[in-house]
DNA sequence: ATAGTTACTTACAGAAAGTAACCAAATAGG
DNA sequence: CCTATTTGGTTACTTTCTGTAAGTAACTAT
């Protein structure tokens, strides 16, 4: 198994179809966000935003930075290897619009 | 919690998300396959493969022919609207070559 | 009759994800 | 000083998903 496929793009679809990851980074193109704002804006579980967010960091697609304010602030965004993912988010958001229906 | 996203994007990436499913789509982009074909060439297990070709038949992603041969052939292959995912897998493809290093 | 092929399905076990409660740091108010 | 509040988590427990391996159904070749 496995025999054919390009390792690198095997990588990005593994990390792209884990569940949420395509979510947190459609969240972070509009901008820096902090965790409790990502958490409500997409609806995922405090307890799997954390991890993603590990996980993502350590693949260097998001970036997180630490503002000592009251109370702390902690802001994650895209680094430019995430930014790099918005052609390919688009392209969801297009098909989406030409091939899906709404649901009333 | 998912207040501003919009349905058809939201259902678009949580297809997407399912794990295989960009695999399953990336290995019939070749062209129509098997069960079996799909099954190790991208190393999934029959019982999600299974799984999953229902639910992208379903949903008008995938169409499934049988062949009435011996031993019996069932074909899988892309409707118009699985094949309009083309550009975004190449997305992916792009992605994954520029910013992703092989591992040796 | 027996064995082989394809396309599945089923039972069971382990991994991943959801829920809700809890915790630590920093500060603000009394 | 003591308590409460806010953010950004973590932990324990339950449910859902996935992998493994075995089994089934239809058909054919030997």
């Amino acid at each position: 198994m496995d025999l054919s496929i390009c390792p690198k793009f095997e990588r990005a679809i593994n990390l792209l179809s884990q569940r949420w990851t395509g979510l947190i980074i459609y969240a972070l193109l509009e901008g820096p966000k902090r965790f409790c704002q990502i958490e409500t804006s997409i609806g995922i579980s405090g307890r799997v935003l954390s991890q993603r967010l590990k996980e993502l960091e350590k693949e260097g697609i998001i970036k997180r930075e630490v503002y000592p304010e009251t109370p702390v602030r902690i802001e994650y965004s895209l680094t430019d290897k995430g930014k790099a993912l918005e052609p390919l988010i688009r392209e969801i958001e297009k098909w989406s619009q030409q091939w899906l229906a709404d649901p009333e």
